[in-house]
DNA sequence: TTCGTCATGTAATGGGTTACATGATTAC
DNA sequence: GTAATCATGTAACCCATTACATGACGAA
């Protein structure tokens, strides 16, 4: 899961597990999953619900039988299939190397209630080794350019890096919060 | 200075101020400008040294007259001309809003030692006021989002912000140590 | 002799956003 | 009446990476 395109779909089934929706209202919570800087576009978005439709993972919802009389325009709400719940449940509970990126975590995190705990500890682990890989990556390429490096430009790298260190400590109380028996995030 | 191109572009010349450089050599200090995580290819960086050349920015230098014994494979060593020179001082002057993004500042931040201090100053608080704006952005979306936001979801949220607001305060500290007339970053 | 690094380049491919087209509804 | 939001879609475009092509040098 590790385009954008793989982290939109998954999104997408998770939220349509939850509750049938229409690609507008779609949109905005996969923003509130993903972040406003992260926003996906309808360019993305109707054709990946277009895509899922083809794949039989979600069918578009018998339209109200008793319209209301104000007649909203059309909307065209979608829900999950069988096949798509199996699916989700499927790509919830088998997280890859993939899932400990940015985006795939984050969106892995959307929907950590349904995700059963044992997963939940493979993702936190998976994602804070991932971090610990590329604070490594940084503290190399910091001592590598070495001499050369500005002062200013420094300064941008170590923040850089605290922050990558600030982000491992924040992972681990979540780890700490999977770990206590009466879990409370 | 906001797509990719360009920060490439402006990096390129600002390197090349210091000292002629071939590509291969160019693209190791780039990283170094940029960080191991967005490293460019050559697929960007080899089109990118004919454009220069195209506009008389940057030319090659003429090769070693009296070659080396070991002759490596010959490179290519590109350096500033005249109008290139011009160029990046101007460029370096005139930052806009786009020289808030992460890319662009962390660019600008590489040639600080060659950006006169008022042009500094506008530099940081350029970009502190955009990390503000965007600060306001995610407690927007967090509020707005609100009721249905996963406890996951909300701590990673509050993550994001928080580490946003320690940028900001970064910052501070770099603005302070240019007010500081002593003037240690 | 083979692997890693040095060194330069191009073409194809992928991936997503922007811009455009269209139109209803609601609030001011 | 007009601006903002709701709502759905498509086509063009941008832009950078990946993959490929080529080859020399040094070390193990």
């Amino acid at each position: 899961m590790r385009s954008r395109a793989e982290v939109l779909e998954f999104s997408i089934l998770g939220l349509l597990h939850d509750s049938p929706l229409h690609g507008y209202e779609l949109r905005k919570r996969l923003t509130g999953v993903l972040g406003p800087f992260r926003a996906i576009s309808y360019g993305s978005l109707y054709p990946a619900l277009k895509d899922l439709q083809a794949r039989d993972l979600i069918i578009q919802a018998a339209p109200d039988p008793q319209p209301v009389l104000t007649t909203k325009r059309a909307r065209i709400v979608y829900e999950l299939t069988g096949e798509g719940k199996e699916y989700f449940d499927q790509l919830v509970a088998a997280p890859g190397p993939d899932s400990w990126e940015d985006e795939p975590f984050a969106a892995h995190l959307a929907f950590f209630q349904r995700t059963p705990a044992d997963v939940r500890m493979r993702i936190l682990e998976g994602r804070r080794s991932r971090l610990e890989q590329r604070l490594a990556t940084l503290r190399d390429s910091f001592t590598r350019a070495g001499e050369r490096m500005d002062a200013y430009t420094e300064r941008l790298q170590q923040h850089g890096l605290d922050s990558v260190e600030r982000e491992v400590r924040w992972l681990d109380e979540l780890i700490d919060g999977e770990n206590r028996p009466d879990n409370r995030p």
